[in-house]
RNA sequence: GCCUUGGUGGCGGAAUUGGUAGACGCGCUGGAUUCAAAAUCCAGUUCUUUCGGGAGUGUGGGUUCGAUUCCCACCCAAGGUACCA
């Protein structure tokens, strides 16, 4: 019998497809453990060997889980809302769902062919109305809920409204987006019902409000900042500019300081922590009032050095400030104003660009110092960002760089309020060595204590006030495109309606037309029947009935991380058509054990997610505040590009060995498929892959054309696509699988190279030759040996421990030592061979299979027991240690696995040669380090 | 600049609380088998050497009987982030 995989795993697959071998049920007395990979977008190149590098290692911790005896939750669906659909259906007209379910089932064809043991019944597709059901009832909570921050929490908003009935909105503590104007009881009852419901949209988790957007008036529509290519559109080419649009926001903002403090609970990589803790930005400062000389408004700042408030010698706005127009003196108005237009008209891009040169001009007023009515100049500059603090900052030149700077630029002078420091060349930054200066009643004191007696003196004069500020910004939710969840809104007298929760879902109507409609609406405008009503199974043409009247519809779509934010609840009851999860389902399967996915999604999809996990449990619909107890991030599987050297202006490619380091010449990518091994590029390939190589002219070096190579992210535009179809035809899904694994550490980045996968495939083939050799079926009932049962217990204990702490790599290592050690012991015992049969099942869970079944067991190897390795074998003899001595105090012990302390003293001290060292001599200390080095101190 | 991670043979990578550096695999070299090849099996493979040794985990220091591992300074690479007051 030869090791035949192409028919064992079609035989397998198709074995645990028709026995739903991996279905899990919600009813069980076993412990639960859920196990997630992040879905995938299932695009038109279909899957690459990047892809399954997470499924791979997530698929092995859900097969071991089960061997252990886990009721095992390991789903997989589709993130199949997006924009390259969209993109695709605009230039082909072929309709996104068309093409996003065609690239589903070829997602799906080769997810199957690697064995991954996923319940497919539970699959889940963000665009699937049943499913963005959901995604659209959990929008109309958000609307209908505020965020109080005395409870610290989310309220329903009917809570706020007996608020406002009571006592107005004077004493409530609640986050609300901009200034809401102040009123009283009485004033909220002789508001109309119009001005009422503006009020409370200032107060909703999802609220209208105007944004900065990113708008392309050559395509009429708006892009996210990727689609943007320096300064122009990625499609077009066409110019951007920003634009005030009213979008629908969410308030992440007021889970902050829980989203941050969430994070001390959760077993996630601390460098991805890091990463939202700094996206968060949390600066814990204060607000300084500066009143303005001849002027009512104040000037309102942020800082998170009040103790350097004796420091100020200028202040700086923002340019785009309103208060910069009213306080501007009328010498200074034409110069203020040319700033001004400027920076509106430089890009945030060339603002970046230009750090090192400083810009601003003097507004001709002046502040007054709050403690000590000092004069203080005011200015404006474009280092000041307006939509971060206050938009305005008091400069402390000695304190900070960058009014260092500005001060020196613009011959401001610069007060030095620290003891001892030297301000000649820079500011002084440090905190924790600072004594401050010239300070009135701060002289002298520290950091901590001058920030403490700083702020106390600000709030009792009433000029400031100690403050929390938060670099995230609330998130924008409405996207003018088509292929996304419809947001369930409707609009009556311009004041946006939720829709009933009987009218979920709002369908995504048919369109003619992807494009934003002529008047610049968004493309859903382009919908002449819309909205299919469930409960009057009626089609509704274009507008919504709302009992009798029609209303029009939001246009609007929801942004990708919308879908993504939700969908693990799905999972654990993707059926249920009352509720996004039913409350037996959530209560068995609690969260997520386990989550596996990129840390890409750092700042996006594991920050929103968390927030509306947050969201969710405030209103008392999951019970967990956060949903992943443990997530793990693979790493990128990188490509080796190929390269071709192409002489300027002409159509002449260079061998990579052909020219010098002076010369001038274009790398242009070519496709891997056409280059060997020993990156030589077959020409007559390349000139009849794109007409633009029709004509080309090679340089060759000895007769052949040898290509450049790089290292970069695996993607269909770089062609350097690695298809696993090719590997699993080659070698097996097993081998593939292994080889994933053994390529290094999953979290780690790692070019893919298939040069090592021999190793693998070659391990797979002696698995097999310990069952068959020559043929013959070789398993036997002899009892193994002492030393067969060691090699087995040692692989048992370290397979366990490796696949426990996610050691993949080393772990395919220990199978080999075993199964080479194995082969020379000549063991085929059925004793030693089934366990071991057992521990390889989560990595090559086919031939694991095959093995199985051939060792005469009928059901399947995927709910047998993990084995369980027994100490006794892994302990020798004391008289078996061999021992050197080295002449001091120190013995080396060279044994593979040694335990018991006991038994190595009483080696040591029977031993020959160290005999005689030892007579006569009581050790006082034994330093025993097991399996290496003996320390004795007399 | 800041944050995070990492730097070990020709290559991917091992090395537990500090204890024989280079497991395992690839590649390479030699041998067995074969008419021959593939496959398989066995041996060798950090560098250097006057064959005694010597050097060696990015660089320079430190702690220690002993450092890839701990401490300090620096260099390099990858990813993230950025006028955040």
């Amino acid at each position: 019998m030869e090791y035949n995989f192409k028919d064992i795993e079609n035989n397998w697959q198709r074995y645990w497809a028709e026995h739903e071998t991996f279905k899990v049920s919600n009813l069980s007395k076993k412990p639960k453990f859920y196990i997630l990979d992040m879905f995938p977008y299932p695009s038109g190149a279909g899957l690459h060997v990047g892809h399954p590098l997470g499924y791979i290692a997530s698929d092995i911790y859900a097969r071991f889980k089960r061997h252990k005896g886990y009721n095992v939750l390991h789903p997989q669906g589709y993130d199949s809302f997006g924009l390259p659909a969209e993109q695709y259906a605009i230039q082909t007209g072929q309709h996104p769902a068309k093409t996003t379910k065609e690239n589903i089932l070829r997602y799906r064809t080769q997810l199957d062919q690697m064995g991954f043991s996923f319940d497919w019944s539970r699959e889940v597709r963000t665009s699937s109305p049943d499913f963005y059901k959901w995604t659209q009832w959990i929008f109309l909570m958000l609307f209908d809920h505020y965020y109080c921050n005395k409870a610290n929490k989310a309220l329903p908003i009917s809570n706020l409204i007996k608020c406002f009935e009571k006592e107005g909105n004077i004493t409530v503590n609640v986050i609300s987006d901009s200034k809401v104007d102040s009123f009283s009881a009485m004033e909220w009852k002789s508001f109309d019902s119009l001005k009422q419901q503006q009020i409370l949209l200032a107060y909703r988790l999802t609220y209208l409000a105007e944004a900065e957007v990113n708008w392309c008036a050559g395509l009429g529509t708006v892009l996210a900042n990727d689609e943007i290519i320096n300064g122009v559109s990625e499609r077009g080419g066409f110019p951007v500019n920003k634009k005030k649009m009213k979008q629908w926001s969410m308030r992440i903002g007021a889970y902050s300081e829980r989203l941050l403090l969430g994070l001390d609970k959760i077993d996630w990589p601390d460098s991805l922590k890091e990463m939202q803790r700094n996206w968060i930005g949390k600066s814990i400062g204060a607000k300084v009032f500066f009143k303005i000389e001849g002027h009512d408004a104040q000037i309102e700042v942020f800082t998170t050095r009040p103790d350097t408030v004796f420091g100020v010698t200028f202040m700086t706005l923002a340019p785009e400030l309103d208060l910069v127009g009213e306080i501007t003196k009328l010498e200074q108005k034409k110069a203020v104003n040319t700033y001004v237009l400027e920076t509106q008209q430089r890009t945030q891009r060339e603002r970046m660009a230009d750090i090192k040169n400083i810009s601003g001009v003097f507004t001709g007023a002046y502040a007054l110092h709050p403690l000590t009515n000092d004069k203080i100049p005011i200015w404006i500059g474009d280092y000041v960002l307006a939509d971060y603090g206050t938009g305005a900052v008091m400069a402390v030149p000695c304190g900070d760089q960058r009014d260092y700077d500005f001060a020196k630029h613009f011959n401001i002078p610069i007060k030095n309020i620290f003891k001892g420091a030297s301000i000649e060349s820079e500011a002084y930054t440090d905190k924790i060595n600072t004594v401050i200066d010239h300070s009135d009643f701060l002289t002298g004191l520290q950091y901590k204590d001058a920030m403490k007696s700083i702020i106390k003196v600000l709030e009792e004069k009433g000029c400031g006030q100690g403050t929390v500020n938060y670099r995230l910004r609330d998130a924008i939710f409405s996207r003018q495109r088509y292929w996304g969840e419809p947001i369930p809104i409707y609009y009556k007298d311009g004041m946006p309606q939720p829709l009933s929760l009987e009218d979920l879902p709002l369908n995504l109507p048919e369109v003619e037309n992807y494009l934003p409609t002529p008047e610049g609406a968004p493309p859903l405008g382009n919908a002449v029947i819309w909205a299919w009503n469930e409960k009057e199974r009626s089609v509704v043409s274009n507008n919504l009935i709302d009992h009798k009247k029609v209303f029009p519809l939001e246009l609007n779509t929801m942004p990708g991380w919308a879908g993504s934010s939700w969908y693990f609840y799905r999972y654990m009851d993707a059926q249920n058509r009352e509720a996004f999860v039913g409350k037996e389902a959530m209560e068995y399967w609690q969260d997520i054990d386990l989550y596996l996915g990129g840390s890409e999604h750092a700042t996006g999809h594991l920050l929103y997610s968390r927030f509306w996990q947050k969201f969710l449990f405030d209103i008392g619909y999951v019970n967990v505040d956060e949903y992943a107890k443990k997530l793990i991030n693979q790493g990128m599987i990188l490509g080796t590009s190929a390269y071709m050297y192409r002489k300027p202006g002409t159509q002449t490619y260079v061998s990579r060995d052909l020219f010098k380091s002076s010369d001038v010449l274009e790398p242009i990518r070519v496709d891997i498929n056409f280059v060997n091994a020993s990156d030589e590029l077959d020409v007559a390939k390349v000139i009849q892959w794109q007409p633009q190589f029709a004509k080309a002219q090679f340089e060759l070096c000895n007769g052949v054309y040898k290509v450049g190579r790089e290292v970069e992210k695996m993607s269909k535009s770089k062609y350097n696509v690695v298809n696993p179809d090719k590997i699993c035809e080659q070698y097996g899904a097993d081998t593939l699988r292994m080889y994933e694994m053994f390529l290094g550490p999953i979290e780690q980045a790692k070019p893919w190279n298939t040069a090592g996968i021999s190793g693998v495939f070659n391990f797979l083939n002696k698995y097999w030759r310990l069952f068959y050799k020559n043929e013959v079926y070789i398993v036997n009932d002899i009892k193994p040996d002492k030393k067969a049962l060691k090699v087995l217990h040692e692989t048992i204990k370290k397979v366990t421990t490796d696949i426990e702490s996610f050691s993949f790599n080393t772990c395919v290592s220990t199978f080999m030592i075993c199964v080479n050690e194995l082969n020379s012991l000549e063991c085929h015992s059925k004793e030693i061979l089934s366990p071991l049969t057992i521990l390889l099942s989560p990595f090559a869970p086919h031939i694991s299979e095959e093995l199985w079944c051939r060792l005469g067991n009928t059901s399947s190897i995927t709910n047998v027991p993990f084995p369980i390795f027994n100490k006794a074998f892994l302990i020798e003899d004391s008289k078996n240690y061999p021992i050197s001595f080295n002449g001091k105090m120190r013995f080396t012990l060279s044994l593979s696995l040694s335990l018991n302390k006991d038994l190595i003293k009483k080696a040591v001290i029977q031993d020959s040669r160290t005999e005689e060292y030892l007579k006569g001599k009581t050790p006082k200390k034994w330093i025993i380090v097991p399996n290496k080095i003996i320390n004795i101190v007399f």
